[in-house]
DNA sequence: AATTAACATAAGGTTGCCCTTATTATTGCC
DNA sequence: GGCAATAATAAGGGCAACCTTATGTTAATT
């Protein structure tokens, strides 16, 4: 099997599509959105990548991901979060920042450079985002959590990872102090889809003492908690 | 002056001008052929960088760097040449593969990354294939050397920098021990253009007693020395 | 069973960057 | 000064990814 070159906005859709629901149907306006790209051109990405066997669509249903597909997903997945160590750990970028700057690198990279990276880091198993990096061979285990606004209301839980990808949303988590470690308490959760309120600490504390602040539900399904 | 994010193409453009001759007029067929592009995309390609006063066109002269487009393209340099580095210092990438792969990276490094990496790997001056590192106002030292192919017959030179971009030209190179550093005797060169018959050495020895080796003129071009 | 939101598909466009082929212009050289 | 190489320009295309606008189709909801 010849692995052609992929393009960056290929290897932009796979990814997206890992990230949004491993193994399960996505639908495309779900994708579209992720992207911020229109429905029509993601179907007409899908029948392209139908073609080349990285995806499986059935109208009306949604798009899966080949195994083929999913491999390649996977390994985007794993250049991105080897860079996202990299970045945190040897050069002191700021976290805030760490998806968008390795969402570039990850399209640049050929398997030699990943697998130097990796070994240069140690063969990390997670990201600074909390995210497992997957193997050379694109296995990983999922995270075992629940997203925040799933949680039970007076639970003390802690963040396993932030999945958000857009710049501002992870910096608005980020300066509520939802990082991967901190400890959370969902004090309350307003009715009718309301937001939440939540009291954040460090991972020292237990999530009761600290700051308290205001979450929308829509940002809280961003915040991966152990469940 | 806002700096939109320019093409990989329109880099890769800008960094082969300056890598071809720094300040001076380019022939448009010289360019084309550096970047195995036809003339007419090449010509096509000046107008639009024209118009966004990256280059300066001058019919039938050649093309020249602008202040602007010299100030981007010095850019892309630091930022291959500071990926080469940490490829080669930290990835432990082979020598002959880097210029290819950093080629790649220089693209996808935004600004934060070049400079934090440049901070990383201790604001180094050389690249490992010899030539220098642009500092982040673009400004650096050239090269005080000439091509192997204009040394004399007989002299003894050491190898400042390997300046060619394909892989097997660097592989065949590699091969014949033409590397920054290595002492270079020019036994005899053939007439009428013809290829030179050279000793090669590591540092320590002279260019005397080393191995012997044939090399094609249009070869030793890429290869500058101390003159 | 009818309605509606989401989705699919068709059609027509744009932009960037590449190509070929043909024609014209310039320049350096004999 | 004429010739050949090189360069420029014109014209016509291709392809990947995006877009809008319109028109069906499906499926979930009432
Ligand atoms: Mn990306
Ligand atoms: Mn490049
Ligand atoms: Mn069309
Ligand atoms: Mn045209």
């Amino acid at each position: 099997m010849i692995i052609q070159q992929l393009s960056e906005s290929t290897e932009m859709y796979l990814k997206a599509m890992v990230e949004l629901s491993d193994r399960e149907m996505v639908a495309i306006g779900r994708l579209a959105e992720r992207l911020s790209v229109t429905a029509v051109s993601t179907n007409e990405m899908m029948r392209r990548l139908g073609e080349q066997g990285l995806v499986k669509h059935t109208p009306y249903k949604g798009v899966a991901l080949t195994k083929k597909g999913r491999e390649v997903a996977c390994n985007v997945l794993r250049r991105q979060r080897l860079w996202e160590c990299f970045l945190y750990d040897h050069l002191k970028i700021e976290w805030t920042q760490l998806y968008e700057l390795a969402c570039s690198l990850e399209h640049a990279t050929a398997p030699e450079v990943t697998e130097a990276l990796a070994v240069f880091l140690g063969n990390p198993k997670t990201c600074p985002r909390g995210n497992p990096i997957p193997a050379a061979d694109g296995s990983f285990v999922p995270l075992n959590g629940i997203p925040l606004s799933e949680a039970a209301v007076g639970a003390t839980v802690r963040v396993l990872a932030v999945n958000a990808t857009a710049t501002d949303v992870i910096q608005h988590l980020f300066e509520r102090g939802l990082l991967p470690g901190h400890k959370v308490k969902v004090v309350e959760a307003a009715p009718l889809q309301g937001p939440l309120t939540l009291c954040v600490d460090p991972p020292e504390k237990n999530g009761a003492g600290g700051k308290e602040t205001v979450l929308g539900l829509s940002l809280a399904e961003f915040v991966i908690v152990e469940s």
